[in-house]
DNA sequence: GCCAGGGCGCTAA
DNA sequence: ATTAGCGCCCTGG
């Protein structure tokens, strides 16, 4: 799962769904956050290219601290990930596109 | 018609 | 019970 994660390139983002489908646990979302919101520094994990996707959300940064907010957004745009106001994250630009992950219907654009 | 945002219920650890 | 989630549906701009 860190792995995972671990893979996800540079100036792409992965939402926590993604990050736990690919690591095997189906619908385990939450077990991806739980395990990055655990994880620590040193396992420089690039937990910042993890967002999610909940409610109306297509895809933004899900960290309920606002200071850990902050940062994550930083570090992504210090990456060239455009980060919107509120947080908000073009999947549709910076999501990462695993060839052994599929995405629901790319609805248009 | 398009987009972003919020509410609701559900699942898994 | 709680949560760094997810999808569907509705609303406002």
């Amino acid at each position: 799962m860190k792995a995972v994660i671990r893979r996800i390139p540079r100036g792409r983002v992965a939402t926590y769904g993604q990050v736990a489908e690919l690591a095997g646990l189906p619908g385990g979302a939450r077990v991806s956050a739980a395990a990055l919101k655990t994880s620590l520094p040193s396992e420089r994990l690039p937990w910042q290219r993890v967002i999610g996707k909940a409610g109306g959300a297509r895809g933004r940064i899900a960290i309920h601290d606002p200071v850990g907010a902050a940062v994550q957004r930083q570090l992504l745009e210090d990456e060239g990930v455009a980060v919107g106001d509120t947080g908000l994250v073009a999947l549709d630009v910076y999501g990462w596109l695993p060839s052994t992950t599929r995405r629901r219907k790319p609805r248009r654009r």
